[in-house]
DNA sequence: AATGAATGAGAATTCATTCAT
DNA sequence: CATGAATGAATTCTCATTCAT
């Protein structure tokens, strides 16, 4: 069996948890359900994960790489507009980020403030795609003055910070309903991404910062 | 037996559980462990907690607002000094978070980034002593300009960003290891508790965002 | 529960176990049908024994205690009789061991050459009345002249002996049938008592090697 | 594939077993672990042994022979010098055996006192170098008076005790460490070849046991 | 209020074996 | 001959919870 079917009947299984964990939880889905979900025998699933804490590791992995993806897509569509306003279209990606959270709850429930472990782990769920993504907003971020390193930093706050807040907020309701919360958010999030780091030769410090 | 003495046999079984949790691991450690461990008896564990969900439910609330109290505190503390520069102490205290969770790793990896958890929950788990120092610091962001709301959001941000991003960098080192994402990390908390949101009826705009 | 309470318990469920050892075989015997023969709930069962091989190792020590007592009340026997030819009732007592195993061929199956087992553990297995006779057999062989070290030594060198020819004899009939091997097993017995080791201090060697 | 480069892999397959066998146990070692050690795939394994107990069986008889052998080897040795003292050579022959288990342990540990086994299954695997050196020592008994039968009881007797009282010397010290039980047995066991069955015809009994 | 023996449903995991390639 | 993915029955063992004392 070569390598490509193998990993595709791996994302099988875990698409197959995936639905399970949702609808009944992580704790009270049994290895037992996935399988029969997933059509395979019990003994197939360990030829495929060690065991179920290693399919639900993989299964993060897997889901918040995803859920970047679909932040980073559209950070680019946004910031690709010629005569961009770059904080504009930063504003306008972390509200598409929390819009997109409160309509994929379950995303939040599973992943537990863990969208950013796929940054993490990234040597080891390298992704093409992601990683194309990823080049193009790094460029649009060199434009605007920012190191690598500076980017990458920015990014992995502000999408901790997000997901950290939602997580409560959309699956809580506390302390505050994302309604409520949504707005200092977002600004937060902007103020962060724009906030130039003081540059100690007196360069000038912050203009984005509005 | 009076209410006192529950309290404090509570208060002891929550401190032994928390030293399993440490160093076993939460769903390594059973029931029969912690009773061992506290020196009672299998059957009084559950006149005291409903079940092990409920204590490590009131284990996280009690440890998280064990937390918040000790950065409360040094936060009431800077913002006393008379003439004090609000920013200033923001990012003391802020450094001084980061430099508390650097030091009681064993907090985050049972917390796992909810430290904010106790701010969701305050009707239930009400700490006078807490709330004595976050009404003092409620009144020096008033004298900022800040509503009570307004402060509420950021603090709850502010620990939420600091809380997930440090839980990566201190006990996994990735995507940073907390040397590195420390300066970019504080200078965000500030920068998000300094901006002040863009008011419609042009306020004075992100004076303190520097 | 008094610890003798718990011990009759022990004793019962190891008496369960023998019956499905013995007629269905140690490893066709799950535990669950352990249980359910000795009218357990399941995790009883581990109340009492670690696990699977705890239950056969201290089945095999009660068993070979068992047997061993079986031999020793006829060896005192034997050798109280007044004007007792002492090598004469070795030799009863080696054939009755020998006849012994014959009649009870599950005890070889089960203790798998593991009679001398108990002395190897007698620390552990202690039994008061075992114990007894067995100075009464110690002080006879001093009569004859055998320090108890020396004793001790020839006890479970003829016992290991025996067991071990016998399981071979009886259990598969090969490579002698127990007819075929008895007379040179008894002898071989007897000899090894009766042998005195040879004294450096030329004294009489070997008077009762007959 | 001709029958001997199948023997090959066979006896390839055997001591890859043997080595797990002896480093982790027979129960704890999986099929899967031999095959992966021998470098074959799993169906391979059934193409040579029928399944698990056979693959033991195979081992015990293979492994105890070459002990056999060794033992004989040494004996026949022994015994060929001329004006040979025959008990000396039993003696020194017991006496290199126990040696010869003491320094290889894991023998003990995987053969569970069935080193006679090969002598119980010898029709099965023959052996013509076991064979050979089996007659000469024959022979050299026979020199001694004592008939085939006799003689093949009398080793077989004497190998069981030594296995047996081995085992539990070396492997677990008890009841004796083998330097304390060492003399006792090397006795019995050349008293047991040494004595010449009473013969109901007033023989001259026991002259050899010395 | 405290105990701890008993429970038993339920989960995880193993592993010898097969069979299509 | 050789392979190794797939199987799934079988087994062990855990552990939260109860309840009689």
């Amino acid at each position: 069996m070569d390598a490509k079917k193998k990993l595709e009947k791996k994302k099988k299984i875990i698409e197959c948890a995936y639905q399970l964990f949702q609808s009944a939880g992580v704790s009270a889905t049994a290895i037992d359900d996935v399988v029969k979900n997933a059509g395979i025998a019990r003994g197939t699933f360990y030829l495929y994960f060690k065991d179920k804490s290693d399919l639900l590791e993989q299964l993060i992995m897997f889901k918040s790489t995803e859920t970047m993806k679909e932040i980073l897509r559209y950070a680019r569509e946004e910031l690709s507009g010629r005569e961009t306003d770059f904080l504009g279209a930063v504003r306008r990606t972390v509200e598409m980020y929390v819009d997109f959270l409160e309509s994929h709850r379950e995303i939040l429930a599973i992943l537990h403030k863990n969208i950013a472990a796929c940054i993490r782990e990234l040597p080891r769920f390298y992704d093409d795609e992601a990683d194309g993504m990823y080049r193009d907003i790094l460029q649009k971020f060199a434009q605007e003055g920012y190191t690598a390193e500076e980017t990458a930093q920015k990014i992995f706050i502000v999408v901790s910070m997000v997901d950290s807040v939602c997580s409560d907020a959309i699956l809580y309701g506390r302390p505050f309903p994302p309604v409520q919360i949504r707005a200092a958010l977002v600004d937060a999030a902007v103020c962060v991404i724009g906030h130039k780091t003081a540059l100690p030769e007196g360069g000038q410090p912050n203009e984005n910062c509005a």
